[in-house]
RNA sequence: GCAGAUGUAGUUCAAUGGUAGAACUAUAGCCUUCCAAGCUAUUAACGUGGGUUCGAUUCCCAUCAUCUGCUCCA
């Protein structure tokens, strides 16, 4: 039982982890806000990643680059000039073509380069009865481009001495910081710099929730190694990738490797593989695990003017690595995980929803109940106050116990503790494993370890 | 960007050219010693802006948003 992308969207809302972006003014298209629950889990997310491609990861190292860059920067790595395409929409049969494409091919091969302006595109097309290549009309929109780079300027006014972009990734961050690195952490090749943050791109389709949003963050590892030696790092990468994927719980049927084509490669890339998630509305790409080659160094090398290769200091061999690069984004892996573990059980007649999420993951860890609000609430409160310096904790006393089970159970909360009699009395309390439904009764002062055993990642 | 559909409490759904009714949820109280029990009460909605009309949530137009399909996609 598949659920939909509405459901989804909707369970979303109710129980506080994703709301619509600007929703009192009408929204604003396919910007999506991460409510108090929402945001616990995508940190969570990205501690889980942070913890495995760096923390216990010897060859790889953290960084936080700033989302604003010298715009040299884009015009280096291609971005600038690939995402300017001047694109227009055939009135009659809806097709879009590029308009410095239509002309080459009209004319078989004049080059419309940089010099010419929209306008100027606009009436050659005109001017010359270009054709549309799928119905023939001559009718077109007129030109619009798509630049997939979000402009702003720095500094008070707007002149386009100051234009500068907002990064359309986060790798570049990490280029530009290669040398800065590896001298600095003494780092020998083969190793890695990775770093998580908000990347923006202006896509032409975004949509299905936040599967593909103009604003999004990105987990992002280059791994820099030595060119044409027997270590397949892109293979290594690719099982490691998957590997997580397995333990954070996803289930492996509704994960794949899906390599591209060679037509469909980047300008960078000289190989890539997806590992592609079965999404409700389809398979659809999760992680993009690509050999960009030297491409990356070099090109910034050549712009900047500035060497950037690495000196072996065992065999005085210089050169530039090539890079592996492992790219995530962290919202669709964090829809991936929701909606893979969002399941609805049944319990006898009753339908249960529950979120079927590893404790590490869980926005809260433990739930405490008061089994009577009236006797065990202030009790209950001392034991919350405590918890919560160590965990991500809440505390629920209205409605029946029942209820307030269900309502830990749909968020994915992997432990409730019942505060009754006992506890005043005795000092113990009732853990209830709210995934296995198993109970045990433990000594209070033993909680926090038992917790902290059985969330770890 | 194109085409189609949709838009009423937090959610799901009603009704109506004379400003809306329910269920679930939520909150409070009573009851209750372990997975949505019961009783009582309470809060809460016509996406936005125009137009037609004596009067619009209802009809028309625009806009915004969402969904589906197409197109596109590093």
């Amino acid at each position: 039982m598949k659920i939909s992308m509405e459901e989804m969207v909707n369970y979303c809302k109710q129980y506080g982890f994703i709301f619509q972006g600007s929703e009192i003014y009408g929204g604003l298209s396919n910007t999506w806000d991460y409510g108090p629950i929402g945001r616990e889990l995508k940190e969570n997310i990205r501690r889980a990643w942070w913890k495995k491609f760096i923390q216990e990861n010897p060859y790889n190292y953290g960084l936080d680059s700033a989302i604003l860059m010298n715009p040299e920067v884009w015009v280096a790595s291609g971005h600038v000039a690939s995402f300017a395409d001047p694109l227009i929409d055939c009135k009659k049969c809806k097709t879009r073509h590029r308009a410095d494409k239509l002309i080459e091919d009209f004319t078989k091969g004049l080059e419309t380069g940089d010099g010419w302006s929209n306008e100027k595109l606009e009436n050659y097309i005109l001017e010359n009865h270009i054709k549309c290549p799928n119905c023939g009309s001559l009718e077109f929109t007129p030109i619009r481009k798509f630049n997939l780079l979000f402009e702003t300027h720095q500094g008070v006014t707007e002149e386009s001495k100051n234009k500068v972009y907002l990064r359309g990734e986060t790798a570049q961050g990490i280029f530009v910081n290669f040398l800065n690195v590896q001298r600095t952490m003494r780092a020998k090749v083969p190793f890695g710099i990775g770093q998580t943050g908000k990347s923006f791109r202006n896509e032409i389709t975004p949509g299905n929730f936040i599967f593909r949003t103009r604003e999004f963050e990105q987990m992002e590892l280059e791994f820099f190694c030595k060119p044409n030696t027997d270590l397949d790092w892109f293979g290594y990468w690719k099982s490691f990738c998957l590997n997580f994927l397995k333990d954070l719980g996803i289930n492996k049927d509704n994960l794949r490797y899906r390599d591209h084509a060679k037509e469909e490669l980047a300008f960078y890339s000289k190989a890539t593989t997806d590992i592609e998630y079965l999404f409700p509305m389809g398979w659809g790409e999760l992680w993009g695990i690509a050999d960009r080659t030297d491409y990356d160094l070099s090109v910034h090398e050549e712009h900047s003017k500035q060497e950037l290769k690495y000196l072996d200091p065992e065999t005085n061999e210089k050169y530039l690595p090539y890079v592996i690069e492992p790219s995530v984004g962290l919202d669709r892996l964090l829809l991936s995980i929701l909606c893979d573990a969002y399941c609805k059980e049944m319990n006898g007649d009753e339908e249960r929803l529950v979120l079927k999420i590893h404790p590490f993951l869980a926005p809260y860890k433990v739930t405490i109940l008061p089994l009577i609000k009236k006797l065990h609430a202030d009790k209950a409160r001392e034991v919350y106050g405590d918890l919560a310096s160590e965990f991500m904790c809440t505390y629920d006393e209205a409605g029946s116990i029942g209820k307030r089970y269900r309502r830990s159970d749909a968020i994915g909360t992997p432990f409730a503790i019942t505060i009754d009699d006992e506890t005043i009395n005795n000092n113990t309390v009732t853990l209830k494993n709210l995934d296995t439904m198993e109970q045990i009764t433990l000594k209070l002062e033993d909680l926090k370890l038992y917790i902290k055993d059985n969330i770890q990642f």
